[in-house]
DNA sequence: TTAAAAATATAACGAACGTTATATAAATGA
DNA sequence: TCATTTATATAACGTTCGTTATATTTTTAA
């Protein structure tokens, strides 16, 4: 039984982690069934028996991939105390981040494939980012509930925004120049 | 010759509109060559004949996007003055253009599709990156070149990243929240 | 050890993929 | 008008798509 449970959940594990991968590097339109099974050394028919559908693998992919955001945040929180803003930023625009296409941050890279979403994991989406704004909105000096909560979303949207940017450029002085502005001014409206 | 010549123009015209948006709406992948064609009122061998490929499609509706934000923020700088950025800001977060997944400006919709572009069109990408960097910079209100320069890329990045949020959540009171927030920051981090 | 159950693999479905080759239609220049 | 060129349509290529049905393997419980 043990052994059995240890078994299935490591297949399944195995192909969260290659959807995960899958859809953040190609998107969902881009990446297969059969490619993302193939990739976790199992078929489509374990697939499907662990999500049902493609749509069912997205989610999870989601679901997971946005709770490491939900782990990190208060990580670097209790890491950095008053200065977890600056860290967080220096991780988030870094090369490392940069560079890691497959395992980089879920709000980056699934949040332009949402619009294509169906209802329930759009739902998650929802649910998901309001948690995350609500973690990085505790985490800042207090001006007011409602002025924390809108730095938080400002946050969001310009290392998102910041990011995006940064990977889709190719030059290297031009991916500086941008890490850097975006940088300084994260920084900047927080403090503001 | 003129009659061709037309005619002609606008099979390219109509595949190259439908390729921008079938783009934009679903991704590079989530759209497919007879989709596109379909969508003019044409076949794959018009659209082959125009485009040659399905990346050279691509390109050109990358092209085009991006020469409408060349050509819309000088317009913005002539019509508003002083107060351009805040029009810009209060246009690009308006339900109208957020609601507009077809249409919507190119650097949202396509920049997350660069990282899986081949590099004859990344390469466009950056050239044309850096001219709108360079026009909304010339806009600001001087503080020394760099400083401008960075502040274009920060404005660039929470605009982009603000509107993919927007868009991909789906409640409205966070749509609103998000947009609201976005709005400010953008326009604070330009005084600043 | 063996029957029952659960997990995974295989095979097949029709449809759509990007692309090429060829056929038809339209426009051009003499 | 008529041959020639150009633009577009059609047909087909092999491949991959998401999904289902079925076969096989592995695990569980007696």
């Amino acid at each position: 039984m043990v052994k059995n449970r240890t078994r299935k959940e490591e297949t399944r594990r195995n192909m969260l982690d290659a959807a995960s991968r899958g859809f953040r590097e190609n998107g969902f339109a881009g990446v297969g069934v059969d490619g993302i099974a193939k990739a976790a050394n199992a078929t489509s028919g374990a697939f499907y028996a662990h999500f049902g559908s493609k749509d069912g693998a997205f989610r999870a992919a989601l679901d997971l991939g946005l709770d490491e955001v939900i782990d990190g945040v208060p990580r670097f929180q209790r890491d950095y105390g008053d200065g977890w803003t600056d860290a967080f930023i220096e991780y988030y625009l870094g090369r490392a981040h940069r560079d890691d296409l497959a395992c980089g941050c879920a709000m980056t890279s699934l949040s332009p494939e949402m619009t294509r979403a169906d209802a329930q994991t759009r739902a998650l989406y929802d649910r998901k980012m309001q948690t995350i704004a609500t973690l990085i909105a505790k985490g800042l000096p207090q001006f007011g509930t409602q002025q924390q909560r809108a730095k938080a979303w400002a946050f969001l949207g310009i290392l998102i925004g910041g990011l995006t940017m940064a990977r889709a450029l190719s030059d290297d002085s031009a991916i500086d120049d941008v890490s850097v502005a975006i940088k300084a001014a994260a920084a900047g409206l927080l403090k503001a």
